[in-house]
DNA sequence: AAGTCGCTCAACCGCGAACCA
DNA sequence: TTGGTTCGCGGTTGAGCGACT
């Protein structure tokens, strides 16, 4: 059990697993009536069968209404990189100087392309150059900033120019659409933040 | 067309910090 | 001071989806 919410992860009274819209309209339409925070008692006072934890993570990471949605630009990915060089995986720590921009958010994206991509040029770069100069070790948070202080797309070596394609910043169409919600036609399945604070704001 | 692979990201888990009675 | 509760953080997982074979 754990003690440190006030449901076990084995009651079955406790719903895991991806939101429903239903669920996402109540936190919603509960965190305007009555405000967030002491997310237990918000949980069961607002009829969700969560943990506390979990409305919370929702609120914060998706549902808040100033929450960015959308590509990462330029002049976010460098700051991300000139924090993470200060401050390492201090994820909530940088986020709070990427307004919008949620810990996970920024956790994830360091995660699936900027490390991915810095391991990749720093493998190379030890392959076949004696005299370059490592700039960014993406482990270490004490490592240089000086020199971090553009996006990867300049500061990365030669060799890794080729692969930087997929990583070519792409300005969002429209800031507010997830990725992957709402990224196609057929959203059958998914709902923007636009359907849900139209239909919370419809109830309230 | 079907199967596989790789990527992305929402969500979960575990732990330590902070708070409170 | 202590023990219980809640919060917040960082690491990890797994579903979904597109690309590739």
């Amino acid at each position: 059990m754990d003690k440190k919410l006030g449901n076990t992860s084995h009651d079955p009274e406790v719903r895991k697993g991806p939101w429903t819209m239903e669920e996402d309209l109540i936190l919603i339409t509960y965190i305007a009536n009555h405000g967030e925070g002491v997310w237990n008692s918000l949980a069961k006072a607002a009829g969700l069968k969560r943990t506390g934890k979990s409305c919370r993570l929702r609120w914060l990471n998706y549902l808040r209404p100033d929450v960015r949605r959308g590509n990462i630009t330029p002049e976010e990915q460098l700051l991300i990189m000139e924090l993470h060089a200060k401050w390492g995986n201090r994820w909530s720590k940088i986020a709070k100087h990427l307004p919008g921009r949620t810990d996970n958010e920024i956790k994830n994206y360091w995660r699936t392309r900027i490390q991915k991509h810095l391991k990749q040029a720093s493998s190379s770069f030890q392959q076949q150059s004696s005299n370059s100069e490592i700039i960014y070790h993406p482990q270490a948070c004490t490592s240089q900033v000086s020199t971090m202080a553009q996006p990867i797309e300049t500061y990365s070596p030669p060799s890794y120019q080729g692969m930087l394609d997929p990583f070519s910043i792409q300005f969002p169409t429209n800031p507010h659409h997830s990725s992957c919600c709402t990224n196609d036609d057929d959203n059958n399945n998914y709902w923007s933040m636009e359907d849900i604070w139209s239909m919370q704001l419809a109830n309230y």
